[in-house]
DNA sequence: TTGTATGCGTTATCAA
DNA sequence: TTGATAACGCATACAA
């Protein structure tokens, strides 16, 4: 494996001129510089990473601890861990994974050995036990979620309460005057992250703020869940037109199978939206209306800040990702309805 | 952040004396020994990991390559390389996760920057434009799955002909005499890794060696494709008494729905088995009789084949894991035998 | 049993 | 614009 010398030789330069010429931290002649390309091309030559990692101040390497709990929506899960991944590789960073069971003591190894530069913290839950570590830490970390109490974290999250006001002005605009929301079961509510409680809350209230009644119902877990959640949402008691699921895609799609059951067709009969969905409804049948939650935007941002934090002290905050918005006709005016309501 | 030299001064005696002492590559009288874990333990000290990896001959980072490709069953990707980090931690080292877009490149870099010193290869696919990458690369390497031509590689994968040979002695051995199989969708046949293969056929061709009837059948994507090929299996005409499933989470689960719908109770009615499964299947209604497929396994043997080879050439080869079975009672003599059928 | 000295490959400082 | 050289922190061959 050829090293610096190499290269110098070959290109007939000194080393420190190679260094500077790859780095591009000072003027070289054009000359020189084709030299060394040539040599570099010739050579193969790639920078060893600990020799790199020794001199410079920098190893390239980010942290990443992404515990596996129970409770976790694999899939969702998977798709932020790549997205940091790809969005690290556009800063010539790679992403050392910590587990569940290293997650403290795994952070306090990585940081204080200078194995890694920085951290992003994934599925961060309210009462998480990385928190005070990486509080205490000089090493730059971004969570991705929010924590019970961000008190001095930088934090970068999809912004849930705009996304579920964003699903009630959709229900709302177009004339629907009684919506559900189909959440989570109970578990995911009782521990873990705190985003289903954002997403809730704004989502109630919003929807008192547009003059809907508004009704909340959680799957429980076990065969008939889903089921039961459903039919309840669809009470005619209630008279709700409009749907907007929050939960896991097996679960949204039991409801899809719901809401055909009781005969409820989409969206002549029923307006569905698929809300802070890491999967693709565009497959589902119908193909639903959705405020996707893509991993890649609060990745990207997370990542982001972690180089800035690099170069210098940067200031605690939290960081909202604002919703998109796919429509693919899963919303329509309730039957009835002559034309939308009026924006308050 | 303390470095070895002030270990040393704290501890009052020369730096390689605390290399050693911690590396315990030469003996330490016990006096010495002691003064330098109480100046470690009082600093705080760890090994800088840059100094580490540039000294000796080891940066204690493996690459992990694990492609999500569309196909992908993302909570089993996950559970695989959890696996891999938790062994790799059991020798002191850590994992570099390589994306889909770096498969290649990724691996060409890590290597020749000398950032690890192995690579464990995940979701090795028939095809794998990896493989020829990893076969002229002189870090060792330990794939997980069985390439279309392993030729001079080390893989390691659960034995899926011995799973399936296992199937179906569970169920001859019950005394059934007709059997099912309820695959994955034609889509991972079609493409990706060969082990559906290597399951179906060896199931097949065990049942004749058995004397028993066996019926495949794939489930097509889409909204009836399970329930279908269900259906399909159970058709009268051919009198299956027991069924196998090779297949994902979700699937397993509306089978499980449709098995139900037919009228077909579990045992009684209907002998079942899932095969190979990386998911929980005690809490499923009923709970099912498993062929576990322990990520654990599989990985714990890949580490440990590569952390072999980093101490000296090791030759090629397949190392095929034994497969496990957990009764639960989902397996039961078909209606109307009076007892097992002999083995033959 | 312990200490000294060298080298690992790069970056960065200083000098030219 | 370029070159020589001193760190960086550790492991290890060699000396004692």
């Amino acid at each position: 494996m050829a090293n610096i010398h190499d290269v110098a030789r070959v290109a007939g330069v000194s080393i420190s001129t190679v260094s500077y010429a790859l780095s591009g931290k000072r003027s070289i002649s054009e000359k020189t510089r084709s030299r060394i390309d040539s040599a570099v091309q010739e050579l193969g030559y790639l920078p060893n990473a600990a020799g790199r990692m020794l001199a410079g101040a920098r190893t390239h390497i980010l942290a990443l601890t992404a515990p596996l709990r129970a409770d976790t929506y694999a899939p969702a899960h998977m798709a932020f861990v790549l997205a940091v991944a790809t969005a690290a590789r556009r800063f010539d960073y790679d992403i050392l994974l910590l587990t569940e069971d290293e997650a403290t003591l795994g952070l306090q190894r990585v940081t204080s050995s200078r194995l890694v530069d920085g951290i992003i913290v994934l599925d961060v839950a309210i009462d998480d036990e990385r928190i005070d570590v990486v509080r205490n830490l000089s090493t730059p970390t971004v969570l991705v979620g929010i924590p019970g109490d961000p008190t001095g974290l930088i934090c970068v999250d999809l912004d849930f309460e705009a996304a579920a006001r964003l699903c009630v002005d959709t229900f709302a605009d177009a004339g629907h005057r009684a919506v559900g929301l189909l959440g989570h079961p109970p578990a995911v509510y009782e521990r873990g992250s705190n985003f289903p409680h954002r997403f809730r809350s704004a989502f109630m209230e919003h929807a008192q703020e547009r003059g809907l009644e508004a009704t909340f119902e959680m799957p429980r877990t076990g065969p008939q869940g889903v089921e039961d959640a459903v039919d309840e949402l669809l009470n005619p008691a209630a008279g709700v037109t409009a749907v907007a699921m929050h939960c896991e895609e097996s679960l949204q799609i039991r409801a899809l199978s719901r809401f055909a059951e009781a005969g409820r067709s989409i969206p002549d009969d029923l307006s569905v939206l698929s809300a802070c969905s890491s999967f693709d409804t565009s497959s589902f049948s119908p193909p639903l209306d959705v405020i996707p939650l893509v991993a890649a935007d609060s990745c990207d941002s997370a990542v982001a800040l972690v180089m800035q934090a690099l170069d210098g002290p940067l200031e605690p905050r939290i960081e909202l990702v604002p919703p998109r918005f796919t429509p693919r006709g899963s919303v329509a005016p309730p039957r009835g309805a002559n034309r939308p309501a009026p924006a308050p």
